[in-house]
DNA sequence: ACCCAGGAGCTGC
DNA sequence: GCAGCTCATGGG
């Protein structure tokens, strides 16, 4: 391993540490990456973000500096492998090549700053389930209400409360009557199923976190209301399997359009995930830059 | 009113 | 097996 590409210091007075980097790392990119359903941003220009049960005040204060709302020990701890700040995402674009694709190159460019957190596996899989057939404003919805009815409730560093997101048991006894609440649809019923496949070890979420990304996505889409491109997501944003492509419209037009003679994925390995947030995330955001 | 978003479950080949 | 339907649901 050669030098983190990152490093803390203590408190400057406002923030408790501060994180300075010179690798990819664009906050707002993140937030609306649709990776994950649980940043806020907030008046300042910075999010909030909860993962498990803590939640983290993220401000960019300056280029490639953070005010961070954690003592550097917890940063250590939890969010500086959240954040996958020892993974390269520079060194992953620089390996694409411009001249032999263009479109993958401006598309990076664009979208550089994305990374892919490293995100609870349960609470990925159940994000995910809710997210079928559903725009970002309402999965976030969905998720909030599934968080302040069955999840821990919380207090960040800062004072503020927010809700942690429910273990399987705490989903499995909320039952279809306290999710109706949720405003889940005809969600609900996967919903509870992965809570009961989770518990009954019909699905063992190690053995998914020990496989490869193939593997993976097969083990997710026995589960009742998983199919491809849910079971793609969860292992690329849940089980951080870089390799995962999840396939979804804006993907599908990307293929499309763009490579009407074909991806080529297998070139692409085992990063496929990385150049598929960049695609998804330029063609979405209308291909500017 | 209309369009958008994945998976299950069916039909027909 | 696998392509092509329909269904269920909530938000913009």
């Amino acid at each position: 391993m050669t030098s983190p590409a990152w490093s803390l210091s203590g408190s400057d007075g406002v923030w408790h540490s501060v994180l300075t980097t010179d690798d990819d790392l664009d906050l707002a990119l993140i937030a609306e990456s649709g990776q994950c359903f649980r940043w806020e941003e907030l008046p300042d220009g910075g999010y909030g973000a909860i993962h498990k049960a803590r939640r983290l005040t993220i401000e960019p204060i300056g280029p490639g500096t953070f005010g961070l709302s954690c003592d550097n020990a917890e940063f250590l701890d939890i969010w500086a492998d959240y954040l996958d700040l020892n993974e390269s995402y520079r060194a992953i674009r620089e390996r694409i090549d411009a001249h032999a694709d263009p479109f993958l190159a401006r598309a990076a460019e664009a979208e550089k700053g994305i990374r892919i957190l490293r995100q609870d596996p349960w609470e990925t899989l159940v994000s995910f389930i809710i997210s079928q057939n559903r725009n970002i404003p309402a999965i976030k919805r969905s998720i909030e209400l599934l968080c302040e009815k069955a999840g821990r409730a919380c207090v960040d560093s800062q004072g503020q409360p927010f809700f942690a997101f429910p273990s399987p048991e705490e989903v499995l006894s909320l039952g279809m009557e306290g999710l109706a609440d949720c405003k889940l649809g005809y969600r609900d019923k996967y919903v509870l199923a992965a809570a009961r496949s989770v518990l009954d070890g019909e699905i063992d979420l190690n053995e998914v976190a020990d496989s490869d990304a193939d593997a993976a996505i097969e083990m997710l889409m026995t589960l009742y209301g998983v199919g491809k491109k849910v079971a793609s997501c969860v292992a690329l944003f849940g089980f951080h399997k870089l390799d995962a492509f999840p396939v979804d419209v804006w993907v599908k037009r990307v293929l499309k359009s763009e490579y009407p003679q074909g991806y080529p994925l297998k070139a692409y390995s085992p990063y496929n995930g990385v150049y598929q947030q960049y695609m998804f995330a330029f063609y979405r955001n209308g291909q500017e830059g």
